[in-house]
DNA sequence: TTAGACTTGCTTGTCGCTAACAAGTTAATT
DNA sequence: AATTAACTTGTTAGCGACAAGCAAGTCTAA
C-alpha cells in the first residue's frame, strides 16, 4: 500500500510540535483509511506507516486502536460543534433548527469523509464491547438538548406549537437525520439533499402551531 | 466460557437433519454473542464451541464470519417479514403503516436479541469492506418500498395528502425507525415505546390531508 | 440383509495477519 | 553530558481462513 501522507520534509523543531504532527496526521490518515477500507482494514500498521511512520507510533501515541478512534470522535465532534455554534451564533427557535439542518448538509458536501468517518465510528460504536460508545452516547445527548433548548425558545416565542414536549420532539428529529445519514451510508446512490430538504419541509410542519 | 448450548443428546438421523441443526444452534449461538460481545466478540470459535461444537464447524458451514452474519440476516429478516406480512394483511393506507410500526415495537419487547443482533449487523454493515453490506441495502429498499406502496393505497382512498410524494415519505419514516432504534442501542435507557408512539403520532400529523 | 464404496459432516493442524506490549534506539531538552 | 521524550523494532497471543484428515451417514450390488 503506497503512503498517501508523508512525513514532513523539514522535521518540527521542538518536540510538542514533532507530536502534535504525528498525532495529527495519523488521524488524518485514520480517517481517509476509514472511508477506503472501513473499521477493520484501517489497522494501527497502515494508520502509522501511510502516514509516515513506522507500524507501532499508532498504538504508542492513542494507546489502542480504540484510544484513537475516541480521539477521532473527540475532534471531529469539537470542528462539528465549533461550525455549528459559528453559524447558528445567536439565532434560536425555528431558525437555529433550520441552519442546524443545513450546517449538517453543508458538511455532507465539504467534509465528506470526516462526516462518513464519523459515522462508520457512530455506528460501529454500539457493538457492547465498544470502548467509545460513551463519547458517542454523550454528544448525541447533548447536541438533542440543544435541539430541545432551541424549541423551548421558539415556543416562548410562539412560533412552535406549545403541545410540544421539546426533549421528546427533539429526539425524533435526531432520529431522522441519523437514519437518513445511514440509509445514505449504505446506498450512496442516494439524493442526500433531497432527503435533507424533505426533512426539514417535515420539521416545520410539525413544529407549526395549530 | 461455558457453553450456553449444547449437542443434542439424541443426535438425529439423517445427515440433513444433523446439519440443519447444526447451523441452526450455530446461528442462535451467534444472535447471543452479538448481544453479549459485539462483532468482534462474536468468534467463529465462540460460535462454534458456544453450540456444542469444534472452533471450526462455523467457518466450514458458512465459509466466512460474513457469510455466517449473512445467512444470519438473510433468517431474520425473512422471519420479520413473515410477521409483518401476517399482521398486515389485507390492510393498505394509513392502518397498514400503523401496523408496521406496531409490529416493529413488539419485536422489541418479544424477540430483543434478535432485533439488536439485527441492528447490530446492520450498523456494522456500512463499512466499506463489509460483505453484506448489499442485502441489508435490498432488505431496506425493499421495506421502504412496501411502505410508500401502502401510502399511495392510502392516496387513493383519500385518507392520505396527495401532495406527499410516497417514495420519498417512506424514506423519511423509514429513517425515524433507524434513527430512534440506533438512539436506544447506543443508550438502552432511553424509553423506546415512548419513541415509538411519538414516531406514531408524527406520522400521522404529516399523512393528514389538509 | 449386509458389506464395502462413497458422500457428507465435522475436527484438527497450520498460516498470515492483527493489536498490544516490552525493550531498544534516536532526537530534543536541560 | 545527563535526562527526558519521541519513535522503532522485537515479540506474543488471538483471530479468520484454509487444508488435510477423521467419523458418521448413505448408497449399491450381490
Amino acid at each position: 500500500m503506497s503512503q498517501s501522507n508523508q512525513a514532513p520534509i523539514d522535521s518540527p523543531r521542538t518536540q510538542a510540535e514533532r507530536s502534535a504532527l504525528a498525532a495529527s496526521s495519523m488521524i488524518d490518515s485514520a480517517i481517509e483509511l476509514l472511508n477506503a477500507q472501513g473499521i477493520e482494514g484501517t489497522t494501527l500498521r497502515a494508520i502509522g506507516e501511510s502516514a509516515g511512520y513506522s507500524r507501532g507510533l499508532a498504538t504508542h501515541h492513542f494507546g489502542s486502536k480504540a484510544g484513537l478512534f475516541r480521539q477521532l470522535l473527540r475532534q471531529v465532534h469539537a470542528e462539528f460543534i465549533d461550525d455549528l455554534h459559528d453559524r447558528v451564533g445567536e439565532l434560536s427557535g425555528k431558525a437555529a433548527l433550520m441552519v442546524a439542518n443545513e450546517t449538517y448538509r453543508d458538511w455532507v458536501l465539504s467534509h465528506p469523509n470526516r462526516l462518513r468517518a464519523m459515522y462508520i465510528l457512530w455506528f460501529g460504536s454500539l457493538d457492547p464491547g465498544s470502548e467509545f460508545k460513551p463519547n458517542v452516547a454523550r454528544f448525541m445527548e447533548r447536541q438533542r438538548e440543544t435541539m430541545a433548548e432551541w424549541i423551548r425558545d421558539g415556543q416562548k416565542a410562539g412560533e412552535i406549537s406549545s403541545a410540544i414536549n421539546p426533549r421528546r420532539m427533539a429526539l425524533q428529529f435526531y432520529a431522522s437525520l441519523i437514519g437518513i445519514n445511514h440509509q445514505w451510508l449504505v446506498d450512496p446512490e442516494l439524493d442526500l439533499q433531497e432527503a435533507y430538504r424533505d426533512m426539514k419541509d417535515n420539521m416545520l410542519r410539525l413544529l407549526q402551531p395549530d
